[in-house]
DNA sequence: CGCGCCGTTGATATTATTCAAGACCAGTGG
DNA sequence: CCACTGGTCTTGAATAATATCAACGGCGCG
């Protein structure tokens, strides 16, 4: 369905972006990362940290606007966001683009290209941002040693599958009203689960590419903005929000046309 | 994202639906069975054939119409589909539903379960239908034992995203006109790959399922198959599909509005 | 300080939905 | 065998939602 075709594969044949640092003993170990529990470690015990770390090579670093990977990129690795937020975007044959993701740290990127062995979306920064490095080459095969590794895996696979499903929810039976604001509302509890104010964020998107990941034009997504800031749900300036009536905010995902 | 909520857990404690018959060697093996290469089998030799069926306790009979399992449903086994056709459902919290999938024989069905350890959607037969049970028990080890299972069922998953992704891009991105073209020439390609003609087929789905799936209403589909007849695209005569012209069909998906 | 991207807002156009009526079709029971 | 019934499908007309087109304001960056 909706065959993403043949992906003009980038002749940087790596597919990963330039600024590589080596990991080392640095404070970037899983350890000491404030992101551990809500990403692919969640749950190991201090052992199993080091066993992963044992197949974590380097980090990347993204300049706001950098690719992570473009579609059609041979899959090699997997990326843990681990500071600043990226975007995935998907785009079919005729050149429409559709952001399929939106990613803060402890995210985990890249699980597109399992399929196929190559990436069918393409991933982005948002921000200046870092990601953690988790080389596909042995991974199969540490999973067979780690089993923690593999279930974590599974876990975040299945819940990708599961946002996914819901976001074609969203997408395919909710109202423009409806979908801003649930957007909205997951913004605000990812934030909260990362330790962030659930209340007040800035957020790293355009209206456009809000749009396209709602499925709206960004004129709609403004507008929309707008009326919910003279509703009282939120403050809204540029990119800051506010939110002002979470309760009001809720009712309006969930009313029933 | 527009969380699915608190699902009522049915009853059904195990999710799994009565007529379920042993396997024992019957002519159900996967050795025997015509979608091999499409399924989680998929380029396993036959050792590991045999391997898999270790693990292979049970097939399940469904009724057209009778549920899988539900959602909210404890998450205890995958199942690949053998014979007969389903779909699953993602319900909202205030009871909007979203078919999410139409599977075929050869597809696997319950990977939404893999996050939370309980189905996110329900799924049911759309026909009569039998599906072979893969128990999640025992899964894990199973993979740890058996690399070609744990390659295969990565493959599956990331199949699954991708074509999750592909979805958002349709219901995020498309026109009425293009989501039904795409929707019929996936169908095409899905016959065509399990041997069936890719040009004359039964839906096995409702117009309201249709329009579920795509995100249109019932009419709206009724209104675009017309036209599309009208057209000289394709003929229809209630469920029973004969594509016309392939090519305009494909051109029609990938208009640039 | 000017240029380009980003965002806002209004007017209008288009698309898909809603509401409504009726046709069709398969299965059921008389 | 036929009539009945409920679910499904089709079609039309009116309506609502969102997109499109257009103009302008503002902010940030070079």
């Amino acid at each position: 369905m909706a065959s993403t075709g043949s992906h003009p594969v980038s002749d940087d044949t790596t597919g990963v972006a330039p600024n590589v640092v080596p990991i080392g003993e640095s404070r970037a170990h899983c350890a000491y990362c404030g992101m551990r529990e809500l990403c692919l470690p969640a749950g190991f015990a201090t052992t199993e940290i080091e066993d992963l770390h044992r197949i974590l090579g380097k980090r990347v670093k993204l300049r706001r606007g950098e690719a992570l990977y473009r579609a059609g990129a041979p899959f090699t690795a997997l990326y843990a966001v681990r500071i600043g937020s990226l975007k995935t975007v998907t785009l079919s044959d005729d050149g429409r683009e559709q952001v399929t993701g939106y990613r803060m740290p402890g995210d985990l990127v890249g699980l597109d290209g399992m399929g196929t062995r190559r990436h069918e979306s393409a991933a982005s920064a948002l921000e200046d941002s870092e990601c953690c490095v988790i080389p596909v080459e042995h991974l199969e095969t540490m999973e067979r040693l780690l089993p923690a590794l593999q279930h974590g895996l599974h876990r975040i696979l299945g819940q990708e599958i599961s946002a996914d499903h819901g976001m074609m929810l969203l997408l395919g039976s909710m109202h423009a009203e409806e979908r801003l604001a649930a957007f909205l509302l997951d913004l605000s509890a990812r934030y909260r689960a990362r330790g962030y104010s659930a209340r007040e964020f800035v957020l790293r998107m355009t209206r456009e590419e809000i749009g396209s990941y709602l499925g709206l034009k960004l004129e709609t997504v403004s507008r929309l903005l707008s009326k919910f800031h003279e509703g009282g749900l939120v403050q809204v300036q540029g990119r800051r929000i506010k939110i002002i009536d979470m309760p009001r905010l809720r009712q309006l995902v969930n009313r029933r046309t």
